[in-house]
RNA sequence: GGAGACGUGGCCGAGCGGCUGAAGGCGACGGUUUGCUAAACCGUUAUACGGGUUAUACCGUAUCGAGGGUUCGAAUCCCUCCGUCUCCUCCA
């Protein structure tokens, strides 16, 4: 949710970036919406302090005993007027974040140009795709061979989209899984949570997918939604609080499943694992400071990076430009990995800055507190603009996977596959395997 | 599913229809004292929106879970909803 005020300040900066999303020019509408949302409000309070200013008289007048009648009518006549102000002021209210509610957020500005994929940027390149000697299969052609995985029985008992993973197939998916939250929870500082998989409306708002996304995401009849990334129920985590800056960089991370309609998706990756209505995802989440944001990007990067790099599979960074980036993301890498099936780099992981944005729709903010004694007293004799204030300040958040544990499965299947059918498991799963080497039919 | 209790500031916790943006405490911050630390003492310490200012100051309004209602006036009375907790029941 974008700030009104800074709209107000810079609209041209912010139609711009609008713009670059492939929006039409919005801020003229937005400033005229803000403009009769403020004198609505300008008029309540007037009509407010009046009624305020004539009640406490009559208080007054009757702890002396004299008489209030007068006065009393003539505020029971400011009721109705005030009752019509106070619509107007509640509906030019409503109007404008109604506008501005389904705005996404503006590309930082090293963001290239584009409207989808093919404008995304190859930032850099680890390993080199391994060369067969033998035609490599798609993982949905050699896991159901090794007993692995069953697409047929999860159509008949689940739907298309659904998969069961059976014996060593299934075993790898649980070890990557814990492989992956070892790292980050072991060596890369993040706190291991786990998180409800099922949420409110307001949870979902905070993270930017509702009201616009609802069509992507599965509805309880008890009135939730089923996550469709931990991202969700991780960051909402810090809703409606303020933190103090001690407490930043807050670095989360969650196994979790997901769960998306995919219903944008309609005849994309209609075979195989790839693309599932429910799919198991190591995510991390940070909550920090403004200026640390863009170091903890990078960060957070390299930390989804050095899954694939301990578990060789050769991938590749790339950054979105501004079409192809989510709603709520004003930066985003995405990391592809090789798939020797399909010959091709495939989406594993997406990490995001969404910078203040988020956080603004949650609520979620911290308190700098840092007027420390040597600080303060430097600047005591110099202008007072440099001192921070103290009020709480929104904290931006960042969210990436760590990485999609179905995706990690097909790279680890197609890239481990042995000419005979079999799939050796990488050396640091073994441990998770109780030692086996590699997948073999039965 | 049955019965009941409760939602007040960063936290804990008072609160009589007007003098309550809200006692008191904790925490935090500033200061005094002090060889340092600690302690003690004094003071400051909510958020949002609107107006105003170069920027401060300042002024106004709202906010005691949310939304309605009663009233000249509501944290306080009434209604609805949401949430939390306890006991019983059930259950992985």
């Amino acid at each position: 949710m974008h700030d009104i005020h800074l709209i107000r300040a810079k609209p041209d900066l912010f139609d711009a970036g609008w713009a670059r999303r492939g929006l039409p020019p919005i801020a003229k509408m937005l400033l005229a919406l803000d403009d009769h949302r403020r004198a609505a409000i300008t008029r309540v309070g007037e009509l407010q302090a009046t009624r305020n200013r004539l009640s406490a008289e009559v208080g007054q007048l009757k702890r002396n005993g004299g008489d209030a009648e007068p006065l009393m009518a003539q505020v029971a006549a400011l009721k109705e007027e005030l009752a019509e102000r106070e619509q107007d002021s509640k509906q030019a209210d409503e109007a404008l974040v109604k506008a501005l509610e389904v705005l996404p957020t503006l590309p930082a500005a090293e963001v290239p140009d584009g409207e989808d994929e093919e404008a995304n940027l190859e930032i850099r390149k680890w390993g080199s795709p391994r060369s067969f000697d033998f035609t490599p299969q798609l993982h949905e052609v050699l896991a159901p061979k090794l007993g692995g995985m069953d697409f047929e029985t999860a159509a008949k008992v689940a739907g298309s989209r659904f998969t069961y993973l059976k014996g060593g197939v299934a075993r790898l998916h649980r070890a990557l899984a814990q492989f992956m939250l070892d790292l980050h929870s072991g060596e890369f500082g993040y706190t291991e949570v786990d998180v409800p998989l099922l949420v409110r409306d307001q949870a979902l708002y905070g993270t930017g997918q509702l009201p616009k996304f609802s069509e992507d995401m599965f509805r309880t009849t008890d009135d939730r939604w089923l996550i469709p990334t931990a991202e969700v129920s991780l960051t909402a985590m810090v809703m409606d609080s303020i933190m103090d800056q001690r407490e930043l960089p807050m670095r989360l991370t969650a196994g979790s499943y997901c769960f998306r309609s995919e219903i944008g998706a309609a005849g994309r990756d209609t075979t195989g694992f790839i693309r599932q209505h429910q799919f198991f995802k190591v995510e991390l989440v940070s909550i920090t400071k403004p200026e640390d944001s863009e170091a903890e990007h990078e960060r957070m990067t390299t930390c989804a990076e050095e899954v694939l790099k301990r578990l060789e599979l050769p991938y590749r960074v790339m950054l979105l430009c501004a079409g192809d980036m989510g709603f709520s993301a004003r930066k985003t890498y995405d990391l592809e990995v090789w798939l020797p099936g399909q010959n091709r780099y495939r989406e594993i992981s997406s990490c995001s800055n969404c910078g203040d944005f988020q956080a603004r729709r949650m609520r979620a903010r911290y308190r700098r507190g840092d007027t420390s004694t040597t600080k303060s007293s430097w600047r005591i004799g110099e202008s007072l603009l440099d001192l921070s204030s103290d009020s709480p300040e929104p904290v931006h958040t960042l969210n990436g996977s760590g990485v999609a544990v179905g995706r990690a499965l097909i790279a680890v299947l197609e890239n481990y596959q042995q000419a005979d059918g079999s799939v050796a498991i990488p050396t640091v799963l073994q441990p998770y395997m109780g030692g086996l080497k590699a997948i073999t039919l039965a």
